[in-house]
DNA sequence: AGTGAAACTTGAAGTAC
DNA sequence: GTACTTCAAGTTTCACT
């Protein structure tokens, strides 16, 4: 479905969203039309889904990065996926197998802000908390 | 250190990092010309880090995604974290507390690249494998 | 925040396989 | 038909002030 030139041009926009069709197309040998096209195809097929930005959390303020492993209460997995958008803090959030039923990547200012969210969390389910210590690689896919 | 405005415009780029200045200008009532000096600004402070592409990469032809905290061997620490560009497979990696050291992201193609993937941690630490059900929420910031 | 030259985007028309 | 290029008008960027 996908050939050499679509995926020259998905790395570069993975390295940078914000690159020109021009520039785009002076790395890979093609005219900005081209390039143009086949990103606009790569959107349209839902292969590219969305441009984003990489931010530096502590610098924004947000001092703590946690990693928390929900298990949740028998019943409430619906009420807490429906209630997600509640969270402002959580970045990430993964629905899968194992006997906790969340995992999720949270950025939290403090201390008392992390005290604060899991008191909520307490709520629906139990979770577990591994603080980050650092990102090794971001996200990138 | 940030005022509301910049927040806008993170706000604003957050949604869509290829969004023009001119299109943020009329988002946020400012001129392209100080939405630029702005952006310029959060970038030199390194509160942006970078611009990224989010894909779906099912339809990138990997069918299988898996969260995977490992326990590395006694000294394998770093062994493992220099070597972490051989694994293109790992979308995102955090150093954690507890007793596994490490957390990561992975995308496979199907399960017998997940095989060949664990056997290959294996020689590094203990992995315990989560499969990843849903994406609740994709990586904001 | 405004200005203008340079660079980029975008659609249409045209070419090649 | 599909994928690419060229062209020109309209936008945007960027270095000035």
């Amino acid at each position: 479905m996908l050939d050499n030139i679509d995926h020259k041009i998905i790395n570069r926009l993975k390295d940078n969203s914000r690159a020109s069709y021009v520039e785009i197309g002076r790395h890979i040998g093609l005219s900005p039309s081209s390039v143009r096209e086949r990103i606009q195809k790569l959107e349209d097929l839902g292969i590219i889904k969305g441009y984003r930005l990489e931010l530096d959390t502590k610098k924004l303020g947000f001092g703590i990065e946690v990693l928390i492993m929900l298990k949740l209460f028998s019943g409430n997995l619906n009420v807490f996926c429906e209630e997600l958008d509640k969270f402002p803090e959580i970045t990430e959030a993964h629905r899968v197998t194992g006997s906790h039923n969340i995992s999720m990547k949270v950025i939290l200012v403090d201390q008392l802000h992390l005290q604060q969210f899991i008191d909520k969390l307490l709520r629906y389910g139990d979770p577990t908390t591994y603080l980050i210590l650092s990102n090794l690689i971001e996200e990138k896919q």
